[in-house]
DNA sequence: TCTCAGTTGCTTGCATGCAACAGGACGATA
DNA sequence: TATCGTCCTGTTGCATGCAAGCAACTGAGA
């Protein structure tokens, strides 16, 4: 039997970014296990046996043996043959990276969507936009934050780009970047200079400015990068 | 235990791509698997069954699953469950995203790369170009597609970041681009154009232009696209 | 007190058996 | 003949047992 392309993206539509389906008992365990290293629940050490886990979520080695596995591709935890498993806390050095790939990532969206013309992802950060607006003038953090996160990926989203979509997603959970922004959002007068750009951004795009909006895209993932080192050392 | 990054890293460099050790059995099978998907030697079919896998490798299921699960994550194959287990070939939508994936990260290496200054890759591209220009003079074709390969790999290498160097690298093995390679290049002219390319880029790198690197460096990756779909038609 | 050999516990790697399900083959029936 | 229902084969999902190796601990000896 030949398996079309098609076929292959529908299942992946429904699975989500996992290569599992959700309904197995793996697909349980990878979704579980990615939520917490990504939360920032699993201190970084040698907890993370087989074992241990299977008892914990009442099932057999196997299918914690291979989403283990998964993760381990994903870059969330490192398998040492015979020693054991360990969650994984990127490097300086990875960070640097990650962020250089976010931004390029980002921007590339941002031109990409700016090519495509008006498309409902438009409104929806037209929507998201309007909603930050207010959420900063009443300075809600914990709303700005989520909507700053939407417009990213939202932006991504737009961008049409399935495998674009799929390293992004990648990259961010090596970087836990939800865990950050908040962080990033905690700098003096960050959330206005930020919803400012996100505007800015949206304008470029609209104007179809492909490489205006790639341009200030990457000024604003660089901007909200350095917000974020200054948080993080304070 | 705490593991640190430097551990992970070093580890990874070893393993090189793989998630697991060249010396287990997954590691082969994992190897060998992803080699022969790549090279087009296994036809898109049911025929890649855990049980005739592990027969013919000498070995018990369980690490050809294991094997398979990650070459899954890559993106090279899909497991239906209870079905069965294909290659994947990508549709024409998905041929045309790792194209833009490909131009988008081949470009921001380019940029990169050009902002390093003089490191050992520059080098290395100029003894490449050397003896490109003379693998086209004479018009030995397998030398040319050799040391193009070559050419984008150490370019690759240059940006020096290992993020960009993996995703980079899994969309080249979904691609299965080193087979198309020869087909790109067997356009009349191309090789020569190639040639004269990857020279302005070069040029520009050492400039340490950085902006007309990347838009050099993605015209040329448009290009050689263009002349690989052109031979794909006929 | 320090060093080092031996031992022991815990970890993952691999093999194997059973269960559950998908999909086609085949036959009964309208 | 067309269609529906049943069975049967093949596949992967999961559970479990054993093997191999690493790391830390323990104890003896200097």
């Amino acid at each position: 039997m030949m398996l079309t392309s098609d076929d292959v993206k529908r299942r992946n539509a429904v699975a989500g970014v996992n290569g599992a389906g959700a309904g197995s008992i793996q697909g349980r365990v990878i979704s579980e296990m990615r939520r917490r290293i990504i939360a920032g629940e699993i201190e970084p050490g040698v907890n993370l046996s087989e074992l241990a886990l299977a008892e914990e979520f009442g099932v057999s080695r196997t299918p914690v043996r291979e989403a283990l596995k998964q993760l381990q591709t994903e870059g969330l935890i490192e398998i040492r043959p015979r020693v054991g498993t360990f969650v994984t806390s990127p490097s300086r050095r990875e960070i640097t990276e990650l962020f250089e790939m976010k931004e390029l990532l980002e921007g590339a969206a941002a031109r990409l969507l700016a090519q495509r013309g008006r498309v409902p992802e438009i409104d929806q950060l037209e929507e998201n936009l309007r909603q930050a607006d207010r959420a900063v003038a009443r300075d809600d953090r914990d709303r700005v934050a989520e909507l700053v996160q939407e417009f990213h990926d939202l932006l991504i989203i737009g961008a049409d780009n399935s495998k674009l979509e799929a390293h992004y997603r990648t990259l961010m959970n090596q970087l836990a970047y939800s865990r950050l922004v908040a962080t990033s959002l905690s700098q003096p007068g960050r959330p206005v200079q930020s919803d400012r750009e996100h505007h800015h951004v949206l304008e470029l795009i609209i104007a179809k400015d492909g490489d205006s909006a790639e341009r200030v895209m990457r000024e604003h993932v660089r901007a909200s990068r350095r917000a974020l080192l200054t948080g993080l050392q304070s």
